[in-house]
DNA sequence: CTGAAAGCGCTTACAG
DNA sequence: CTGAAAGCGCTTACAG
């Protein structure tokens, strides 16, 4: 209950020296002789006194604190434990260094961006994670114009003064083609995320690319907006043309999930008369029937890489890129050979 | 470019009027005429002045933010989209407010306490929303203790000086349990929710009482952590047991979608051998198959109401408790007349 | 209705 | 190595 009673006056009285030279004490700041550095920091721990924060912040101009604001559509956010993830290796860098997550989930693209202006205008944060990076995206001129830190989940398709932190994701859409054209398959279909963002762009393109590797004609890919209802509906489409795919590559797991729902309904049965890859390895994915094969992510380890090279860019005022290890593919029981292979092969 | 050059002294100095009075007009209060007032106003406008949130933080002793710490660990936080909703509706009223989020992620309960103090040392929030309440709830003493106003997801089991903003949740599980008794089930079993939840409990006990207000003897039930994993298990030592149920009512989403997974491995059919309900109507539910004959519930709306109410409490130092509407059965296709039934039916 | 001053609790040149 | 003072940009009694 003592608690934001004492103050720097207080310890510095009680040390008998000046409240100068108690916050360079508290700093570890130079000019302050060992024996008086030492001393003081007693008085402190036994006054109890806890600097306040709020006074740091305003002759520091800086707030402790990092920022994350979400735009995400309110379905693809709750069906999609990337951020919970993410967010949780974020917390945990953050939380011994005594840094604060502002977050903000915002509706639509306008909302975002007077949200980042919104968090400087009132120097809520010293910088932030941008994350589902689209192209060209317009968060990155804003944040240069307001001089706001900030770090990239991924490296974006135009010039950025930011530090990227990256996880490939073509090896895995590459390994579940190939592993897809190994077991026999030769009509393999994508459903893709949003084009509008760098990820759903990529992982349509690394299966593009795979395809041409196996020497597999092109073939046919629907996008979607990464949503279990877009992932729903593109599944129908595909199962009922006259040349059905044999196998879909989903371009996330809550898709694929929704693809195994659509296939059900439709008596055709995983994987014996269709194969389906997910990407993401979200925790549902082991327990829908039968487990899906899917590309592994690790949100988690992404949050403490970011959070780590955000701080660095904050204190230093610079730091490097960093790559993540790839994901990769994770064989599990949606995937197996087409139909018409097995029945030759009987 | 030219944020946070323009401080209040500027305006008091070219509106000719003292730094207080500038700060008088800016909060409304009285003592400033009407013309003055205006004036001020307008020459503020003029020199895009923005108070500076951390002076006012230092001399109000306010930090204009609100807290939310979540102590669930990784995977349900992952597959649940409990908090993705709720936070969206939180940041809507926030977001004309002028208030933050600060979110905390934390692994355990020592860090959650851990993290709530260093919340109130560092002054970050205003006041904080209590979810996920649990039975004696230690965070109820600790945030009296520190003084900091929250608001409960509900109503606690003990005594609480805080305001809650309720949904109830045991019409939903009486009638799922009505619904089966009507169709002819007679074995219902209860995949639970954490016992150390008051929502897990609650809903026990409501699935408890349902069962005897249909006249049929008490159905088993099985306690989990409510994680997708956990739901798995429990279904299939249901299913594998000489007098396994015909209906399972679960505690939640995720476990019952995990339920749907186990009964295909098994061969089991729902809803012809096995009928199945949720809790929650989660974005996967309508798109499994046979999609999820469930419980709706409305984060978003609490997460208005429980943003509302905390603010309310914060500014005025009182608020009242606000019960919103019940959450309801939603029927679709994953639960039908037992088998047995059916049979004698032809 | 208005002004001048002190205060919120730190940090940071500037002298010595 | 140390002290006294000014400054960060607001708010809030206190006088008039």
């Amino acid at each position: 209950m003592n608690t934001q009673k004492v103050t720097i006056a207080d310890v510095a009285k009680r040390a008998g020296v000046s409240k100068g030279l108690v916050s360079f004490a508290l700093n570890d700041r130079p000019g302050v002789s060992p024996e008086t550095r030492t001393r003081i920091l007693a008085v402190a721990g036994d006054l109890g006194w806890k600097p306040s924060l709020r006074a740091r912040s305003l002759s520091t101009r800086r707030s402790f604190a990092l920022g994350l604001v979400v735009a995400r559509n309110p379905e693809v956010l709750g069906s999609d434990p990337f951020f919970p993830s993410f967010i949780a290796g974020v917390e945990s860098i953050l939380s011994d260094r005594g840094q604060a997550l502002v977050l903000s989930v915002v509706p639509s693209e306008e909302a975002e961006i007077r949200s980042y202006r919104q968090l400087v205008d009132d120097g809520r944060v010293d910088g932030v994670f941008l994350t589902d990076l689209r192209h060209d995206d317009p968060r990155i001129p804003l944040l240069t114009e307001l001089g706001l830190p900030a770090v990239t989940l991924g490296r974006p398709d135009g010039p950025s003064p930011f530090p990227a932190v990256s996880i490939d994701d073509t090896p895995g859409i590459a390994e579940s083609v190939a592993y897809l054209a190994r077991l026999g398959h030769r009509r393999i279909a994508h459903i893709a995320g949003s084009s509008t963002m760098l990820h759903g762009t990529r992982r349509r393109d690394a299966f593009e690319a795979a395809l041409c590797t196996a020497g597999l004609p092109l073939g046919q890919t629907i996008e979607t907006d990464f949503s279990v209802a877009a992932g729903s509906d593109a599944t129908r489409r595909l199962l009922t043309r006259e040349d059905a795919p044999t196998a879909i590559v989903y371009a996330n797991d809550p898709m694929a999930i929704a693809g195994l729902g659509v296939a059900h309904e439709l008596g055709i049965r995983v994987p014996d008369e269709l194969s389906i890859t997910g990407f993401d390895d979200i925790d549902f994915s082991r327990y829908v029937y039968p487990p899906l094969t899917t590309v592994s992510a690790t949100p988690v380890v992404w949050g403490r890489a970011a959070a780590t090279t955000l701080l660095a860019l904050i204190e230093t005022g610079a730091a490097d890129d960093v790559n993540l290890p790839a994901a990769r593919l994770i064989i599990r029981g949606s995937a197996a050979a087409p139909a018409h292979t097995r029945k030759s092969a009987t």
